[in-house]
DNA sequence: CTGTTAGCGCGTTCAT
DNA sequence: ATGAACGCGCTAACAG
């Protein structure tokens, strides 16, 4: 039962010819002889014969394997970039190796520690929420594993990433809400950190301005994404003086907070109150009170994008081109609106 | 800055002594003089000197990763499972290794054959829904890759595995909805061939009996868990001449389609029709219609469970111990209760 | 305590 | 067309 893997020595021995042989005929080397090559891959079919991945691994200096880091996999976001990731390196027999920062940056740390000890070739990255400082990524540029970022990507000059425009997206949600109705529509942002949070703001002022509002500060607020957070940042905008009457929420994951706690308030969601939030995210429509659309980020088309970029850069590695500049790719995101209740 | 990874060849040079030395200083081995060990360890370090996994792989023949297989990383249950078997691996200095099956038995066996090349130790495996023959994880047993099954485990003997006892919850459910006044329960199950819908179905016989009712085949329901199966196998149940009042649902996603076809049937959720389902997931409370209580299967635990039970088996392996019989772990399920609306 | 040597499986010269 | 020899980085068995 338990039989250790057949190598290319023992078909050798088998077959009274050297290792080397062995090894072209196994890969259709153009000088071997067409009867030697004949004979070897039948054998080695007979014995199961497979290469030793670690072997090779070990021998290429190169894993094959990309590595992914994220903030976790329950967000239905992370999932389906996965996805999008997956099927492309699949396509292009590369492995996956995922690993949760659970939106710490320490965590983030050890994973990025981690897989660079297990010398994956490139890596795939959306930064924790907490992630303040850059110096972990650094090391891992300087040891030549590419990084491409995608979606949370560090507010960082000469890094390759993919994301989505999410000033298009927030004009496209300001627009809707005003063209409703809604002259008083606060912003539930995120961390003031997050590059997404700045460009969701961006969009939020350009839409007013656009529509003839007045920027009012006190109707954005900031939250720090956890349960807590979004209840404080929620109700910082339900007490302002001026009744606002929707709100543009950061996701659908606070957009879910923030109608809960309205409701507690006895603020009416989708009467007195409305919402429009991110990602789309797949339970929207079954929701006793749902934001009324969402915007459409395309998670696995990102996930898509972002791997055959790192797949693109680690084949220029191999052929020690030039340093080929920095790759950005932005989508457009997209305004989805949900049918009213 | 593209500095190649220093080995211990070259702190040995360095040091005018030999690897095994550096190699045993560094591993505080204990026959090692302290003084060279210093000089090494400070050396190493002063280098950044790194070991390299892929040569340790290799010669160890282990690769200290464990693969893991399961159905969608979409679903909470997944996800939730995933992070069990992660932090349990990790802790362990274990790398994890995902793949999703899609619930294809194909792809179920084409990242089987991966894993298999890449040389995972071991792997967690939850079987896709479609799986039908189980040819391709004899394979890996008799390449001597231990598996271990959690939650969807295959109707085969001699498997290690971790699982839920689903027959207990769906007493209790059923032993719920018996106490909230329900006489005629239909129960909307999963496909026939899985293990998991035979427990249900299991629990379901014996809490009928329990609460002498009547047991009645056409009360019951197999769904392939497409939304089309779910809303047929609904319409099965729903339009038996016996007025159903309440269904117990294979899991909570079927519960939300089995719902929506109620709805649209003017069937009213939660009036004319109440469901339980399976799972816990976490919109549950959020949801318009919503079940009034789930069977929590602790998923992270499950992961927990299944990778320390893998890991004792690689570790039986190395001291190639005998054989030490099929694990089994079977969890209590439980019923959680929402809040009434 | 320390150095020398062998070998893990494979691809790749360099000879022949 | 084929074989012999080497090396990737590391651990371990053996010899001192």
């Amino acid at each position: 039962m338990t039989q250790k893997q057949p190598t290319i020595k023992e078909i050798a021995k088998k077959l009274n010819i050297s290792v080397s042989s062995v090894s072209r005929a196994l890969h259709d080397h153009p000088s071997i002889g067409l009867r030697t090559r004949l004979r070897v891959q039948q054998l080695a079919k007979e014995m199961n014969y497979e290469p030793n991945q670690t072997a090779i691994f070990f021998q290429q200096r190169k894993t094959f394997t990309i590595g992914v880091i994220l903030p976790h996999l329950s967000e239905s976001f992370f999932s389906d970039a996965i996805s999008g990731i997956e099927d492309t390196a699949h396509k292009n027999s590369y492995t996956v190796l995922i690993g949760q920062s659970h939106d710490e940056m320490e965590k983030e740390q050890q994973l990025l520690e981690s897989m660079k000890k297990h010398r994956v070739d490139g890596l795939i990255v959306s930064i924790s929420k907490n992630t303040s400082s850059y110096a972990h990524f650094e090391v891992l540029k300087n040891a030549n594993i590419p990084i491409v970022y995608f979606d949370r990507i560090p507010n960082m000059p000469d890094i390759h990433y993919v994301a989505c425009n999410m000033v298009s997206g927030t004009i496209q949600a300001v627009n809707y809400l005003h063209k409703k109705g809604h002259r008083v529509i606060g912003l539930l942002n995120g961390p003031e950190k997050l590059f997404s949070s700045a460009e969701r703001l961006d969009g939020y002022r350009k839409a007013l301005d656009k529509n003839r509002l007045k920027y009012d500060p006190s109707l954005v607020a900031n939250s720090d994404l956890t349960t807590e957070g979004n209840y404080e940042a929620t109700k910082k905008l339900l007490v302002n003086k001026r009744r606002v009457t929707s709100i543009v929420a950061f996701n659908d994951y606070v957009a879910l907070d923030a109608m809960h706690y309205a409701q507690e308030q006895k603020v009416k969601v989708n009467k007195d109150i409305c919402f429009v939030s991110y990602a789309n995210f797949p339970f929207a429509k079954y929701l006793r009170y749902s934001p009324m659309a969402s915007v459409e980020q395309f998670p696995y088309i990102q996930g898509q994008k972002a791997t055959e970029m790192l797949l693109e850069l680690l084949k220029k590695n191999d052929e020690s081109e030039t340093n080929p500049g920095y790759y950005k790719i932005i989508l457009d995101s997209q305004l989805i609106i949900y049918n009213q209740q």
